[in-house]
DNA sequence: GCGGTGATAGAT
DNA sequence: TCTATCACCGCC
């Protein structure tokens, strides 16, 4: 199988376009030559410093730097200790979190629905934190769209000490798929 | 609903 | 060095 890579200019966006317009791509982790992929059917926009869910929003740090540099790259975080979660970063202290993906080949379980299974399934890990994704190990390659219309929102998961930014409608979904977190 | 787990950031 | 906090998940 030949990829359709998505150029790392697709993420040079605001934060909610790249969001809307990731759902229907694929996510590929290359481990020993063997793909592990997933389509992307949730995600979350995490607009920069002035979002106060953003993880930026505490300025530029060691682990935030990534965020503020070039759009197309991963950064990767681990929160309560165990669970991994990966975003593409889209710059300037912006990144989309990708919650959730329908399995499509490769993976160790079919559990995919939440950013810590998600990562899980693909063997994403800190180790991956600021590559670029647009090559191996790591990429992003084209799927099939999702129409405007099948694409749902609502509020961001687990960001309630965001104050007025935990009620911001900014996280996406493909419109009753099975795979969707929650 | 509750707690495990360790990296991170800020305080001491 | 110490401590609070955490973009989660599995089990109760």
């Amino acid at each position: 199988m030949t990829w359709d890579v998505l150029p790392r200019s697709f993420a040079d966006a605001d934060a909610e376009d790249v969001a809307r317009a990731l759902l229907g791509h694929l996510l590929v982790h290359v481990v020993r030559g063997r793909p592990r992929v997933g389509r992307i059917v949730e995600t979350e926009a995490y607009l920069g410093p002035h979002d106060l869910a953003c993880h930026s929003s505490k300025g530029r740090t060691a682990r935030t730097e990534v965020m503020f540099g070039a759009p197309g790259h991963a950064y990767v975080y681990l929160v309560y200790g165990m669970h991994h979660c990966v975003n593409v970063v889209t710059g300037h202290g912006a990144a989309v979190l990708l919650r959730a993906v329908e399995p499509v080949e490769g993976l160790s379980t079919d559990n995919t629905a939440g950013p810590g299974r998600l990562t899980k399934a693909l063997g994403i890990t800190l180790r991956h934190n600021t590559l670029p994704l647009d090559e191996a190990p790591l990429f992003l390659a084209r799927g099939a769209e999702v129409p405007a219309r099948r694409i749902a929102r609502g509020p961001r998961i687990g960001v309630d000490y965001a104050g007025r930014w935990a009620k911001e409608p900014l996280r996406f979904w493909v419109a009753n798929h099975p795979f969707v977190s929650r």
